[in-house]
DNA sequence: TGCGTGGATATTGGATCCAATTTATCCAAG
DNA sequence: CTTGGATAAATTGGATCCAATATCCACGCA
């Protein structure tokens, strides 16, 4: 008897994204991005074409369409005639994209550092207090890059912006790791505060420096916690 | 009596690419980029799959795949149910794009420069001297990204370099504006030297500052040159 | 004469169908 | 019992077909 196979549970995807798009392959790229990000698909999970057809109630057609935009972001692996895979996470991939982010951030901060109103601010400041308030990593995650993507949002480069935003995302893969690998969450928090303040103050140097720091601390954490478990599972 | 449509000249990429791929979408992704790329599909122009099917060979299928690559790497624009159109270049985004390889690259080579070896210097300084000899934009593009991105090689980190690469090739969109505007590249030269001979002494602040220079050398006098030309035909 | 409406046409988006390739299974031989 | 190969099943890649939508142009009307 084999075993049975793993049912997809797309639904929660499926509801939120289903009726913001026109076309089926938009909503079924975005659903399938959320899901990959959040972990419900897991790094290494064959991607059958059949069965998430099935599972969004459409045809195989959308489904490649919306995996070969996957493949562009690096979030699958497509090989010839083997199909999909859903890439692999590691702390040497977690770092890859920390470095990233380490120079994506400051040089967006400082950019849009000049034009942040007062309630670009504002908003920055509740995104702070609504995180302290949440518990779930996924809308943790939310808010996190909500509050980033707040404080660059003046930069007025557009695509400067979106590699910022996908790769702050991609770190959201990551996160239920940051968050077992004890409290960052109120260190963090700490950070984010004087990151607040420091734009507040006009004072870009210390902007900068303050979220390099920050990723790079994550990072760290991150790479330990990432590189034990590995340890002790291989 | 209408206009005769547009031949697409894409044979140089179809014979280039053809045989270096297994499937017909990854063989269609690599020609329409380099299309793209080097200014043979210019901004704004519509892409018709039917068209570009027939001009390759295939199916629309492949083209249909392909375009939605291209689409997640900022190269065509999908407009539902209206088609893809290849995105418009303009000082704006030549601005964009350099903000992303000044953050990106000196990152890069920061963590690829205690790891160059002889060769890889010999090799950059090969670069160097068959850019001087080259006088075809096309090729000199290719030159010139391989220089770079021998730097970076020893980073480490293959998405950072994934990107960055992605990013020195956009930057080709503009090079022929780049030789317009007067003798860039003598100068582009001295400053490829200087760059070598501080990765050579190892000395990364250096050699940092000097990439972002180049980066944003270039940019200026791109920025500058794009101006007045869309003043001008405006 | 200008503008809005309606139908023809072109083109995309999606579904189905077929071919090519890979993987799994089973049997035989060592 | 293991290993090799042939064959069958599963799955992808590609082509074709159909439906949905947008554009274009003619026509009618103010």
């Amino acid at each position: 008897m084999t075993t049975p196979p793993p049912i997809l549970d797309l639904s929660q995807m499926i509801e939120r994204h289903r009726p913001r798009f026109r076309t089926a392959s938009e909503f079924v790229e975005a659903a399938l991005r959320e899901a990959i990000l959040s972990g419900v698909l897991p790094g290494g999970l064959p991607l059958r074409q059949e069965e998430l057809a099935a599972a969004f109630g459409v045809s195989r057609m959308p489904v490649r369409e919306a995996l070969r935009q996957l493949e562009a972001r690096a979030l699958v692996e497509f090989h010839p005639h083997r199909g999909a895979v859903v890439v692999e996470i590691s702390a040497q991939d977690a770092a890859d994209i920390s470095a990233i982010r380490a120079a994506l951030e400051p040089a967006a901060l400082r950019l849009s550092l000049p034009h942040l109103t007062r309630d670009d601010l504002a908003l920055a400041a509740d995104l702070i207090a609504e995180m302290d308030a949440e518990a779930d990593p996924g809308r943790m995650g939310e808010l996190n890059r909500r509050f980033h993507m707040t404080l660059y949002a003046r930069a007025g480069r557009p695509r400067l912006l979106a590699l910022t935003e996908q790769h702050l995302a991609a770190a959201d893969r990551y996160l239920r790791f940051q968050f077992a690998a004890l409290a960052h969450h109120p260190r963090s928090q700490d950070e984010h505060n004087a990151l607040l303040a420091a734009c507040r103050n006009g004072d870009a140097d210390r902007a900068c420096a303050l979220v390099t720091r920050h990723i790079l601390a994550a990072e760290e954490l991150l790479t330990r916690f990432l590189t034990v478990r590995a340890a002790h599972s291989g």
